[in-house]
DNA sequence: CCATAAAGCTAAACCGCTTTAGGCTCGGGC
DNA sequence: GCCCGAGCCTAAAGCGGTTTAGCTTTATGG
């Protein structure tokens, strides 16, 4: 039989003095008399004493951790090495705060569930809106929320980017270069079960900031495909979009797809940009690396996860809920380009619109 | 003032019933009548009750949670791929357990105090030796320890692969080749902070390797290099090393080394594998990608953390605890090529041994 | 020499839940 | 009419710490 687990009162006996005294050597030794203190040290050492944190936090309200609602399983949504980024982030801020991070993922596709069981002292949410169930359960759990690239609401805390704005930004500038075919890559979202909140508020923002962008360059219709977000995910759509022909241009929703897309297309014997233009969201690192090096809105991943620990941690400190919104950059590499030949030529001013962010 | 948390005893109160009663509703809810129950659950959803996790845990000794210890900080320890591959596998096992993933950094530099604060069920923990501190601290816990790439012990749980053999096999194949001038780029590990427990298993059995190849290969010596995980770190290394002239191949420790090497080389105007051969460990998703195509031992970064999180969590359900080995296998691709011109004809052999693994 | 404060320590309450050991009621069998 | 068991519910004892309020003792100093 294992033995039991060395508790506070076992030192207290030990050591002839009160728990209370015990637990004063290890929380706030100026309490007790340097030599009591030792001794109490000693026969913990000896004992193989560790002070239970749970049962610590039972009454300090303080379990030294901050957890992360992911909206899919880990090993689904670590394939995106923005969620990776993100996590740097957010891991950095922890650090300033001595904070261990718990990553919740949701049990048997119920979030909620997993977000009431999770000890925590305060949760990190992606992509769930003001109007979320979560975020009912959570303001009864009493603890502090803030939400990545939710919708920003009174009183509720969130970082983010204008994600319409960023759209528009990058749907310009495929149609500046004279994109008439273009096709849309958005990403399957197997996320929060209830249909109700699945709608996803980035893909939301973002089919508007391409609708205006597509509007005013003439009422085009892009056809829309989706992809699981993975580079898998990406050669799978690139399939699918050559097989359907038309697209000169492809817009994805997520660099990690964008890089499967690219592949795919090399192989199949195309030119990036020549044959194909490809652009997406995200700017991961590896989004410069391979060539010819991908033209994408960068997110600022890294700066959003601190910015989000930074402020939720704040928080656990009285500091009021913030509304961040970090701005969002187009990248210009070498994956898009100008609608080659007869197409460019009949177009001319969009040769020019490559070098204007 | 923000108003208490709802305790079970409200609803009880409320209720008109016992707490046990209110506990039975949540948690086996034959023991007590449907009408009863269905009082209690209504009651306990006006009044926006959320059991307390912590306190749960306090006697039922689960919290639905096991830990991963870093050697190093998040922001850090995630710009290698291979770990968050790690992470996908031991997501995937907590997902069939129903289980979360506590992220435990170091604090301060000490990842002891860490461990003994993290609240949860089990520990993972990288690369540390049955002689670490860490094992003995856990052990006074009384949790379930699983060390990934750490050392075999009696009785101690672990998942690895061999990596003197991987070394041994990788260091075969550059050698037979025909590389002379061989450099090694190893990894600065900031991790762990006893001097003494700095040693890193992994890094001192692939030297071994290394050094058993180099010895059947002429007694070649190589230079050893250090670079930080990452592929900024990498371009570093990079740079020292066409600073220092010599070397007609490069071995990295980790594959997001070696894409940084690669890309450096490729920006001074180096051809990879014509001009300098490239070689590392892992096999991360980019490997492939980035052209030529990375040559390396693939380590089965998802699988390994799928089965430590597997064995972890069946202990916990009192199995006992494995050690799991499993196999790395060379990948070859076109990152790496025999000695080029008046080199390549001496050694005509090393032209063959390319597809061999 | 006595009031007073400071230092060192402790008993007991408490944190919010689970679980054990029983208590009460009611119906049925003999 | 009595005993027994089943069904429903509860009081109270934990779980392992922290914290409050207070009790001794010993210096302080007027």
């Amino acid at each position: 039989m294992a033995r039991m687990r060395i508790t506070i009162k076992d030192i207290a006996e030990r050591a002839g003095v009160s728990k209370t005294t015990v637990s004063f050597a290890f929380n706030d030794p100026r309490k007790i008399s340097k030599a009591t203190c030792e001794r109490v040290m000693a026969i913990a050492d000896e004992l193989g004493y560790v002070p239970d944190p749970v049962a610590r936090t039972l009454t300090t309200k303080r379990i030294g951790a901050i957890g992360l609602l992911l909206p899919q399983p880990m090993h689904e949504a670590l394939k995106n090495p923005y969620l990776t980024e993100l996590l740097q982030g957010i891991g950095a801020a922890c650090l300033e705060h001595e904070t261990s991070l718990l990553i919740v993922p949701p049990i048997k596709g119920r979030l909620l569930e997993a977000a009431s069981r999770a000890a925590v002292d305060a949760l990190l949410a992606i992509g769930v809106g003001p109007d979320h169930s979560i975020v009912d359960l959570i303001r009864k759990r009493h603890i502090p929320l803030l939400t990545i690239d939710g919708k920003p609401s009174a009183g509720m805390a969130n970082v983010g980017i204008d994600d319409e704005e960023a759209a528009y930004t990058l749907m310009r500038y495929v149609t500046g270069l004279g994109h008439r075919d273009i096709a849309i890559v958005e990403l399957e979202t197997e996320s929060y079960n209830e249909p109700a909140e699945r709608s996803s508020l980035v893909r939301d923002r973002r089919r508007a900031g391409f609708g205006r962008a597509l509007q005013e360059a003439g009422s085009l219709s892009p056809r829309v495909y989706s992809a699981v977000c993975s580079v898998e995910g990406g050669r799978a759509a690139a399939a699918r979009i050559l097989a359907d022909g038309k697209a000169s241009a492809i817009v994805a929703m997520a660099d990690i797809v964008a890089l499967g897309i690219m592949e795919h297309c090399a192989a199949c014997g195309l030119s990036i940009p020549a044959d194909i233009s490809i652009v997406a969201f995200d700017d991961i690192e590896m989004a410069a690396l391979l060539p010819p090096g991908l033209t994408t809105v960068r997110q600022p991943g890294f700066d959003k996860g601190y910015e989000a620990g930074r402020v939720l941690l704040g928080m656990l400190k009285g500091a009021e809920p913030e509304q961040i919104s970090m701005n969002a950059e187009l990248i210009v590499r070498g994956s898009a380009a100008a609608l080659s030949s007869d197409a460019a030529r009949a177009l001319p001013f969009a040769a020019a619109a490559g070098t204007k962010a």
